[in-house]
DNA sequence: CGATCTTTGTGCACGCGTTCACAAAGACAT
DNA sequence: ATGTCTTTGTGAACGCGTGCACAAAGATCG
């Protein structure tokens, strides 16, 4: 209860590493799958498979919340399970509104994997007076005129935006105004907060965009690997351009 | 961010830094906005702005696909669009297959996103035989016993997982048999894939858990500014806005 | 044509994150 | 107790990404 802050170097005390945090809902993941086999203990070497991340890298993850195990035994998958819960502020309710219910909005109210890590939705909002009052995943719609009332009236300080992108900065912008502090945003948009306010985006297109490159850049190396390495293949006669790949200057059709 | 890799690239790729691909699709939005707007140019100092990055990160970026810019000018606006949508091999049709035609599935059919940036919905599919046949998106829903077929039809090599995390490695593994290289996993899983395979990962329950994280933080250094406790008080400036950011595109889901 | 002004491209230093490798710590057997 | 075996926790090296600061390159003007 106190701060999880009991007994820690003041050289270091605060500082998680941000790629730590990112990786400890992971851990959790993990964890609370071999808690409900009743699993007792675990290595590092066995949760870090399961975690799909490297063992030394999980060892290291962990020392930064402190001592945790047992040297010659592993883990207690309990405790575990309890620390990083604690450390993520998993242990308390928190409240979250979402804001622009369509497609994406109502797929993440009716998503399970929100409620069972201590997130629950105080609230669906949206623009449009049509969708006022229907039900999305047995809650009720409600306007958004009513955004700043709702999140003071249920303490909300996270806000999730599924807003189109022209909306999306008004939105934030209502949110923070109102006592919001996080927000994930999924509209593809730029959003600017004032410090304090934490912002994480989700979105969808350019993960695939990054595929998208990878396997491009697949399919030029399989056609280089054709080809007598060494060699830059002489059929491609590019202008200027530094020395990319294999892949051909395909159509220049752009929309301008 | 949401990023899953199972291997290393061992082959640099291209030779262009990872987050820098990651940056690009970024870049291409805020250059995409500014062509819709005939803007001829633009400054390394206007375009970071707009993509809300580093004026000298994006200069470093771009040099890495080559010398595009002219000095005491800038960028030029369409030229520049094509050259990043080029290596990201955006100027060709990547057909994909959505496995998982659940709330989340639907969403993703109907997001404009995709279509926008050369990626076409390929097949929609779904192991439930009452799904199959059913119109999302303007497209008919497959039964999974089709899933191969639909892949070596379509050459597809991209395919986004939306099922539930029990089933997220069969149809995985199915998926890399039949030919996909590249994997987008909205499922909350660790997929294994063999050497070869991309695998991204967006996860919509690690992402809040980490708003969470700060949002405790945030709550334990205003309780903490009245205590005693050891000195950890002035780091408070340690903000990451890491990604302030933004990155979106162009159209979203939402029906307005 | 030369001076000045603007903006790119990049060498360099720094800090974070990852990985290795091993000493320390505890369990367990004798 | 003592020795052996297992596994953690971490010091140290390394590599990648970031940001600074500036020289080089080109535009523009007189």
């Amino acid at each position: 209860m106190a701060t999880g802050r009991t007994h820690r170097p003041a050289t270091r005390s605060r500082g998680i590493p941000e790629a730590t945090v990112a990786r400890l809902p992971l851990y959790l993941r993990a964890l609370t799958a071999l808690s409900e086999r009743s699993v007792p203990t675990v290595s590092s070497e066995e949760l870090a498979a399961a975690a799909g991340v490297n063992s030394a890298k999980l060892r290291k993850d962990f020392s930064y919340l402190g001592s945790y195990g047992t040297r010659g035994v592993g883990y207690d998958v309990e405790y575990l399970v309890y620390q990083i819960s604690r450390e993520l502020g998993l242990t308390q309710d928190w409240p979250v509104v979402i804001v622009g219910i369509g497609n994406l909005g109502a797929a993440l109210a009716n998503y399970g994997g929100f409620a069972s890590r201590g997130f629950r939705v105080a609230a669906l909002i949206d623009a449009d007076p049509e969708m006022a009052g229907k039900q999305v995943a047995g809650i009720t719609v409600q306007h958004s005129d009513e955004m700043e009332r709702i999140i003071s009236d249920n303490g909300v300080s996270i806000g999730v935006i599924t807003t189109p992108p022209g909306v999306a900065q008004q939105v934030c912008d209502r949110l923070v105004a109102a006592g919001v502090t996080s927000i994930l945003n999924f509209a593809p948009t730029v959003l600017s907060v004032p410090d304090g306010v934490d912002v994480r985006k989700v979105d969808l297109s350019i993960e695939l965009q990054i595929l998208a490159f990878h396997e491009q850049r697949k399919a030029g190396e399989e056609a280089a690997n054709a080809l007598p390495d060494g060699a830059v293949p002489a059929s491609v006669t590019r202008k200027e351009s530094a020395d990319k790949g294999p892949d051909g200057d395909v159509p220049a059709v752009m929309p301008a």
